[in-house]
DNA sequence: TTGAAAGCGCTAACAC
DNA sequence: GTGTTAGCGCTTTCAA
């Protein structure tokens, strides 16, 4: 049925071995039999069988993905960087990169609980996920590398920016505006998920207000799923309302839109009545022309995979982490207050 | 140092056969000593290697999804709707999902001949490529199930619209809004990836131009690649030329919100000045109110991997094609002739 | 109901 | 240089 190393072998009047060593570059195969045997291959089409090569190497020649929803853009980005890595490694044909998604907290630990093996894949990367500590103690004791993206953890490598201080420029460049009446429209903070980016950016925001004097009023604190049309709903409610906060500062870009819509929808001028700012720069964030802290997503991913392709290749084993530079982008939502 | 079925069954004092059985959940197992093969599983920590597995059972258990770029919003939908099938088949943890990036035609030569073969995957999804003569042929004698999406191909199942009635709806859209000077925004007709929704989409343009009697104008039809900024780059040229279209179709609506873009720097108000209509429906169409014609992008990777689980629950080889329905949504870029 | 053993297709150590 | 052979960790006959 399927053509084997063996009828490669017999057609080819030599032994596997002589085979195996041809597939594999072995210098010490004569040009001669070397010849026969690609002549061979050729007339057959034959294909080495991956399975039966990683069970004998012991290596599966994969790349696991773990990522919450491609729903969210910058997942997609992220991983658009995995992507590339491979490619620019020219491992892109080498490994197989198999993509898990993780959208509930049961699929979560099932990942995490099975997949760091290594009969299972060679390397992982997390995406925006902050595993707990049990499922924490069982990947240490794993020999698999593991690369966090967008979350550090004490002992692991990682490639993270810092959210607390874009939390804080955020509220700071709002705060430069004139503005005091800022509302802070998240993510849950606690969520099966257990991002943690949203929670730091608060606390920036938080620490910022406390710097300008400014006391942390509740009421300017919603939090909502991470989806444009949940934040409007909320949003609308903020701009309908008595206290009307004369800016938002999103912990998304995604929820930053939400409420640039809610704003357009009662008739509210962005930015002469409204001042908007986002997070994370996402393409849609340039499309609506949105203020924006910038944190390089392609990149994240990118490196990432450098990262975890590179241990692959060397063996070594110390931890490294990356901080990322984040950046205030403006853009036409945010103006002082008048 | 990993853990094998061989540890488990000296643990339990059972053979290596009776572990397997438990594994498989074969019947033919006492309760008593079920109980015990469970109590080592557990203490060891032990999973199947999967790659041994794989080996063993002759299945990879993986599904390969093919697609172009990640960039394109239209794509990610698509593998989004893959993963839900996945999932609701309850089939995530059976199956591993493969995600190749094919973005260059030797990229995608060597995937299309590398792929379809029974050792590397149990299926495959294509998605948007269209492959040509030879890699069809290669496709039919392997005995991997193929499932093609956004692609038709005679004796391969697919998912697909009627691009052609889609550029022929949008097109008589425009016209019964009186305008005459419609210009064509595309894609490259013909390009590496052999996309040919685009030229579908072209020719039911020239169709309805032609039922209304309107001479196909070929300055009125420009090509460029599937980005926003360079569609933004065609649509100035044209906005800014002597002989401005009146309205613009473009191809896809990233093309679309590009020259909506060009239409805004301009100073041109849409509709008012311009009339704009995409194609796809991509999230980016509502956020600017963009008309388009919506394909279900979403469903359609979604119905796609169910052909291809299904096909691999049953083994039923008949080859199946969906052709699924488009619509044309209204909203603010388009208005009659002024 | 259970265990021994063959076999999946490959790699690599070991002989020649 | 090249062939033989022993695994890699499973599943699955086939006997018992």
């Amino acid at each position: 049925m399927t053509v084997t190393i063996r009828d490669v072998a017999k057609k080819a009047n030599v032994g596997i071995a002589t085979v195996s060593r041809v597939l594999n570059d072995n210098p010490a195969v004569s040009p001669s039999t070397r010849e026969k045997v690609l002549k061979a291959i050729e007339d057959l089409d034959y294909t080495p069988n991956p399975t039966a090569q990683r069970l004998s190497l012991g290596r599966t020649h994969t790349i696991s993905v773990i990522l919450p929803f491609l729903t969210i853009p910058s997942f997609v980005e992220r991983l658009r960087g995995v992507q590339h890595a491979m490619a620019d490694c020219g491992l892109d044909c080498e490994y197989d990169l198999v993509l898990y998604g993780a959208d509930t907290s049961e699929r979560i630990d099932y990942l995490f609980s099975i997949l760091p093996r290594k009969s299972r894949t060679d390397g992982i990367l997390i995406l925006s996920l902050r595993p707990d500590e049990i499922q924490v103690q069982r990947m240490l004791q794993s020999d698999v590398p593991i690369i966090l993206v967008d979350v550090t953890y004490p002992k692991f490598s990682s490639v993270y920016v810092d959210n607390f201080k874009g939390g804080m420029m955020a509220t700071q460049y709002l705060l430069g505006l004139g503005h005091h009446k800022i509302a802070f429209l998240s993510d849950y903070l606690k969520n099966v998920f257990r991002f943690s980016a949203m929670k730091d950016r608060f606390d920036g925001y938080c620490q910022a207000l406390k710097d300008a004097g400014i006391e942390f009023n509740p009421a300017y604190h919603r939090q909502v799923p991470h989806d444009r049309e949940q934040a409007r709903e909320v949003a609308k409610e903020w701009l309908a309302g008595e206290h009307r906060p004369t800016a938002i500062f999103a912990s998304s870009d995604m929820q930053a839109i939400g409420a640039l819509f809610a704003a357009r929808e009662l008739g509210l001028r962005v930015p002469e009545d409204l001042s908007i700012i986002g997070f994370d720069d996402i393409r849609d964030a340039e499309l609506v022309g949105l203020t924006t802290i910038r944190q390089p997503l392609f990149e994240s991913g990118y490196t990432g995979a450098m990262m975890l392709l590179d241990r692959l290749r060397t063996g070594n084993k110390e931890t490294k982490t990356v901080l990322q530079e984040i950046e205030l982008v403006e853009r036409k939502t945010t103006a002082p207050i008048s």
